[in-house]
DNA sequence: ACAAAATACAAGCAATCGCTCACAATAAAT
DNA sequence: ATTTATTGTGAGCGATTGCTTGTATTTTGT
């Protein structure tokens, strides 16, 4: 209502055609940056690309973060609804099966235009606002946390935080390093045997394995789980040299 | 000899004080980065920052990017030391072991400068020439499929080659973001926590286990790989829709 | 039909960027 | 001491960037 002086979404926009524009200038937006890389993409190539002035843009989009921060969320939100959906649906299943079907519609869901994503994912960080990805982040380790709280019988572990932690971030970087990154695209031969390791890697990190269950906690079984500071353990690793080091050759090869 | 009429690192440089000028502008480069961010990164404020003209700045990088592409290559080489070492170290011993100490030091790898690191791992894609560090993984996918192969007795490993995809992948991820991510530092105990699961992960993912062991190949136990191609599966998954989906609402939140 | 509000347009500004070039200062060679 | 590489300097060019502003066009309300 009050004046908002300058920047911000300069309206919440949207009576009629405006949200075409803002649409053309999502799906431009995402068209340059799948195109030519963060650097390269500027707010007039987006206009231009839309088929839209730039004062339009900046009608609707106060800074060209504000953008790109909107094309992440879109995308993020399109991805995470196809977890979110799987993850509903194994709830009841064991762990074998549930973990099969999560990697499996993780490797789907990479495969939502991959190449956006890789952009997105690399050069999330400087959009600052990522509030919304961690958001979406934290549910997604929630639902996690879930599961293996309801399947703790079936399952060894003993901090659940942890062990979502290490699963989720474990297949991510897997499904995503194999769909995104890969030097020829993977083929579904391999997708499946990717499934398959997949799957192993995090079933027999959850499940209790009667050879090496005794090798965990020496004494104690009991499922309490310690405050979380208390007893700061005794030794220190290395004194830590955070500083850049020293020893430099010349130049560099120049670029193509 | 001849003249280089303009551009092009002048000389591969050094024969004195050069050295020094060098060492400067890369220490600056590393400086300015993690200050900075890439973006607003310029290379009159690397020149500023390390005390030399832009003039001499050129002499010895003919682009930004050569700039960054050398940082990254001092700093991915200090790190993989570190892991090249260990892994040698461990070539001998059982996994659990072997596996244990890898990720330690793993961690204590990241824990060189890891604000530098974070942004050159979220920005090195643009810098085109990664080359170097492809190199890198590609030596540390070597040595650890040479592990692998060397224990295959004591492990139960269909492919060497995904094996190790899949362990390096995992635990980069891991260490990478328990040490750089993190929302706040790791502690001493967190990160022994952090060691014991991961190294129980990959563990467990390598070992051959009684329970699981014939749940994989239902009907052969040949340690024969197929052929790459030969016998595509029969279903495809989903129709595929690479494009940008349509769908949108305004705006997005401006940052702060 | 007409005024007001919403939406779209594009010329162009101020700032910044990567980078060049003509030259000065230093070191090595003679 | 004089020549000759080598190394260092910084004003400033040309291009581009994100963004503003003033105006034109369309839609809505009456």
């Amino acid at each position: 209502m009050t004046r908002k002086p300058s920047t911000n979404p300069r309206k919440s926009a949207s009576q009629a055609r405006s949200r075409q524009t803002v649409d053309a200038l999502l799906e431009a937006t995402a068209r340059v940056l799948i195109k030519e890389g963060y650097d390269k993409t500027s707010t007039n190539k987006i206009a231009t690309v839309a088929g839209v002035s730039i004062g339009s843009l900046y009608q609707y989009f106060p800074t060209k973060e504000s953008l790109v921060a909107a094309v992440i969320d879109l995308h993020m939100h399109e991805m995470f609804r196809l977890v979110r959906e799987a993850l509903v649906k194994v709830a009841t299943r064991p762990i074998e099966a549930a973990a099969r079907e999560l990697v499996s519609v993780m490797i789907e869901a990479h495969r939502v235009n991959p190449k956006l994503h890789r952009i997105l994912v690399e050069q999330t960080p400087r959009t600052g606002k990522l509030e919304n990805v961690e958001a979406v982040e934290r549910e997604a380790y929630g639902l996690v946390r879930a599961y293996l709280e309801t399947h703790r019988d079936e399952l060894d572990v003993a901090d659940t935080n942890l062990a979502a932690f290490v699963c989720v971030t474990a297949v991510e970087a897997l499904t995503h390093a194999a769909v995104v990154r890969p030097r020829e695209r993977l083929s579904d031969e391999q997708a499946a045997r990717l499934v398959d390791d997949v799957t192993r890697l995090v079933t027999r990190y959850l499940q209790k394995s009667p050879v090496t269950e005794a090798a965990r906690a020496p004494a104690q079984e009991r499922p309490a789980r310690a405050q979380p500071k208390r007893d700061r353990p005794r030794e220190k690793r290395a004194p830590r040299r955070p500083r850049y080091a020293r020893s430099a050759r010349g130049s560099a090869p120049a670029r193509s």
